[in-house]
RNA sequence: GGUCCGGUAGCUCAGCUGGAUAGAGCAUCAGCCUUCUAAGCUGAGGGUCAUUGGUUCGAAUCCAAUCCGGAUCACCA
């Protein structure tokens, strides 16, 4: 149990005794004193005051002195400022938290809970390469994931992959008219980067046929709808629910290709999924749900046939389920698969993550979900994400204005390359050695860029700004990391040390009271779904650490216990600091 | 227009379940490598927490209104 859940307990239990009142902890404000107070924990007394008929200075009086009195293993000493009693934290607490831990590479995580959770996340399109869009949406799925399992969960990464539409025929069909038999192949190109240019080539092509439309006369919506290349596209998505073999065979050809170009880039990044759903499987599921909710009377039908539900009492508008044809649109296939995930997997929570242009449509999925009486229906919830902007404004694949993810990972290995090399601390590292750590580096300098920030802020990444590498970034972490592994290369710790007698230096004490945080943060984290809480605190105890490392020295410490406490304190931030990284997905190496 | 999200230092962001003098990083300036990795450390300057009003012992934090920016409200996905 953490230690600021410990001192709410003891100080209700306290005040019962003292006041015969009863007291629970949330009647009790458990601040960190701030660094010009003595003290580590602050109870505000203010709350208090009304409840007991007594002045602040009085209450803290008993307060405090009843608890030195009571739990002298917790409780050294208290000073009372203007209503706030602060707590002085007993070093011998903080050397028993070193002692159990030290050496706990499961420090700070939860044991299993027994429940399922899927994590949907990357969703890609399968016409156009990943961009830095995708790549925030795979830090923040694969790492949501992790925390989850961090916190007891059993958890599966899953991935609906956007395999048909119209948007795919656009690709098919400009390379059926421009590409004269080029494959990537031929044209030594990555598949998804491949098919993704006929993407643009379509979008040019449309472009400059609605152009000479509207010069020979049409209006700007008639040139759009009878632009030749459009027709074209139209039909083939015909043609394609048909099933037409030329057709089917153009399209298997292409989303070959683009999964080929996928795999590289996800392995590069570490993206990895239990199950990939395809759209093309699922588009069609959905609609006998959609059949049972009308029969119990939870969707309407229209006059022309379309299928309806009414979500006015809940605030929202009419959403249609089924067109008028009986063809399912895009929340029916959701519908569907939110029923096959419970089917196939059992799962208690459903977690989408998904760009908040989409907050609407999670919303209806949630509540058609309960509505139905889907066993998990409460508990799906929608990660909602900002959108990675440029500062001209929003990326656009299809005008070209795109980070390309491929792009961007190559770059950071560069430019990790050169500072590593200018710094010259790894000449004897072989070169496979040097490219593991380039990448590394460069990848967590991105992800932690990606993920030091709040989720659902809206982010504006400028490509002439390079990520940086120094101060609140991944590198520092790493490089704390490795000053650590370096000392513990040169001293050897006593794998079990027994007890410390000497008191702790501020410092010593400072980093343990932010290590016996680490717990409580994994679970914040995992709460609020949001990796940003672990990437402050991991950032926050590489920057105690650096402190600690200018001010004192480990290996000429005062004394050989004073050696031992610091080399068990330093090896527990160590494993803290791989264990927080791994969970954001970023690698620490041992030198750099 | 309805709904939702955001507005904190020059820039990028923490803090938001109300608490003490609002914190980091970058950038700027001044120091620190003959001792464990200087991708580091120490210090300085820099703020009308969008605005106005309210709630109260106390508001960046809660409520209301206003202003600015964004998203969304398709028989597209």
């Amino acid at each position: 149990m953490n230690l600021s859940l410990q001192i709410q307990q003891i100080a209700a239990e306290t005040l019962e005794n003292l006041y015969q009142e009863s007291f629970t902890v949330s009647d009790f404000q458990i601040n960190e004193t701030k660094p010009e107070f003595e003290g580590n924990y602050t109870i505000v007394l203010f709350a208090l005051v009304k409840r007991l008929k007594k002045s602040p200075d009085a209450i803290g009086q008993e307060l405090g002195q009843t608890l030195i009195e009571k739990h002298p293993e917790l409780f050294t000493g208290f000073n009372i400022i203007k209503g706030f009693l602060n707590l002085t934290i007993s070093d011998e607490y903080y050397k028993s938290i070193l002692l159990r831990f030290n050496n706990d590479v499961c420090f700070g995580k939860h044991p299993m809970n027994g429940k399922k959770v899927m994590v949907e996340y990357s969703s890609p399109n399968t016409n156009k390469p990943l961009h830095l869009g995708h790549l925030r949406n795979n830090f923040l799925g694969w790492s949501v994931a992790e925390i989850l399992k961090a916190n007891g969960y059993e958890v599966y990464k899953s991935c609906i992959v956007n395999d048909r539409g119209i948007h795919i025929c656009k690709s098919m069909v400009a390379w059926q008219l421009f590409a004269n038999g080029a494959t990537p192949e031929s044209t030594n190109t990555k598949g998804d980067h491949f098919v993704g240019d006929y993407y643009v080539k379509f979008n040019d092509a449309y472009k400059k046929e609605i152009a000479e439309g509207i010069a020979a006369g049409l209006s700007e919506a008639e040139a759009e709808k009878n632009a030749p290349i459009m027709k074209l596209t139209q039909q083939m998505l015909v043609d394609w629910e048909a099933g037409k073999p030329e057709v089917m065979d153009l399209w298997k050809k292409m989303n070959a290709w683009v999964y080929k170009g996928f795999d590289v880039t996800y392995a590069s990044i570490g993206s990895d999924f239990d199950k990939i759903y395809y759209e093309s499987n699922t588009y069609l599921l959905g609609k006998d749900t959609v059949q049972k909710g009308l029969e119990k009377g939870i969707f309407y039908k229209k006059d022309d046939g379309s299928v309806w539900i009414d979500l006015q009492p809940d605030g929202l508008d009419e959403k249609l389920l089924l067109r008028k044809d009986g063809t399912s649109v895009y929340i029916t296939q959701d519908i569907g698969l939110a029923m096959q995930k419970y089917e196939e997997y059992k799962i208690d929570k459903s977690i989408y993550v998904i760009g908040d242009e989409q907050n609407y449509h999670m919303k209806v999925l949630q509540l058609i979900a309960q509505k139905l009486g889907l066993p998990y229906g409460n508990d799906i919830h929608h990660l909602s994400y900002g959108m990675v902007e440029l500062p001209s404004g929003k990326m656009k694949s299809r005008e070209g204005t795109v980070v390309d993810a491929d792009d961007l990972v190559d770059e950071m290995r560069n430019t990790a390359k050169q500072h590593t090399e200018s710094l010259g601390k790894v000449k004897d590292f072989n070169p496979e050695e040097l490219n593991q750590l380039y990448s590394t580096i460069g990848l967590g300098a991105m992800k932690f860029y990606l993920l030091r920030v709040d989720p659902k802020k809206k982010m504006i990444f400028n490509p002439e700004e390079s990520i940086d590498f120094h101060g609140f970034t991944g590198p520092f972490i790493q490089y704390s990391y490795a000053r650590i592994k370096s000392i513990l290369r040169k001293e050897e710790p006593i794998s079990t040390p027994s007890s410390f007698s000497s008191p702790l230096l501020p410092l010593e004490k400072k980093l343990l009271f932010e290590l016996e945080q680490y717990p409580q943060i994994l679970s914040t984290a995992g709460n609020a779904l949001d990796p940003s809480v672990l990437a402050n605190f991991l950032f926050q105890l590489a920057k105690s650490f650096n402190a600690f490392y200018a001010e004192h020295s480990i290996s000429n410490a005062e004394n050989e216990e004073k050696k031992q406490l610091r080399l068990a304190l330093i090896g527990m931030i160590a494993n803290v600091i791989q264990s927080g990284m791994q969970l954001l997905g970023i690698r620490v190496p041992e030198r750099m």
